[in-house]
DNA sequence: TTGCAATTGTTATGTTATTACATCAATTGC
DNA sequence: GCAATTGATGTAATAACATAACAATTGCAA
């Protein structure tokens, strides 16, 4: 997927994920964004629905929050599943695929005949540093 | 981990979850046991927390719900990862585990110094009777 | 019996996400 | 130009998910 330009809204909100050092939930981009003029969640939600879909921001599902995507203007999205290490210390989040990973898993899901839509990885934990 | 005898409300939640044909949300299960007189939420996630500590109930991060373990006195969940397919139209869901996924993450995860609590995998998609 | 730990009950609150409706701006077709 | 359409935004209200704080009860062991 091609990034069209982003909306101010849009940008706003992704400007927030890329300076932001780890995942932020929306409530949380919802308060830094009040002095550019977000009043409401929805002024939130609606700029993450879009970044999401044209893949610059994740969603990670297990702690409700997003992140920029780590890959900028790569294209390793499309070759296969992103998996997720999130540091439940620090916050820090790194992001990373494998092939043999996707393969696997795309190999179990058709032997069901499951049609895949959205597949989430996600390794909670602590990084090197935190768990020293 | 070996189960120890279930209390009255860790009883009352886990039947229902074993009853149900799909994942149940937290408040969907309040509402089921209103009969039996639970009145609030703490209820039932109390019980939870539990259920999923013993490993006879898995939580489903992507959909904020709940199932009965599909594999009872089975001890693969101290082998590796458990994996859940999730039809997104009738709610079905199946549980696998594949070692090789395990070894490819932990062995990612070995290379980053990461220490690993907890690792979702969940593929959202359709079952093979919702996609036909 | 007394003390302790686990469980339960209850109320209130906090956090995450969506519905519904109104307004505004850019684009298209006449 | 000007209505019609479309996409983006603003605002309020509400729904859905989860936890905090405190009291009461139960079961059991010293
Ligand atoms: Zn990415
Ligand atoms: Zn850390
Ligand atoms: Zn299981
Ligand atoms: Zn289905």
């Amino acid at each position: 997927m091609t990034t069209p330009q982003l909306t101010k809204n849009q940008s706003l909100v992704f400007d927030v994920l890329e300076k932001a050092e780890g995942p932020l939930s929306a409530y949380t981009i919802l308060d830094k964004l009040r002095d550019h003029g977000f009043r409401a969640p929805l002024q939130v939600y609606r700029a993450l629905e879009k970044l999401l879909e044209y893949g610059v921001v994740h969603r990670l599902e297990s702690i409700n929050s997003f992140v920029a995507c780590a890959h900028p203007g790569d294209d390793c999205h499309s070759h296969g599943i992103v998996a997720f290490a999130i540091c439940e210390s620090c916050g820090q989040v790194t992001e990373f695929h494998d092939h043999e990973v996707d393969h696997r898993l795309m190999s179990w899901v058709r032997g069901q005949k499951f049609k895949p839509e959205k597949t989430t990885i996600e390794i909670r934990g602590l990084c090197e540093a935190c768990a020293a």
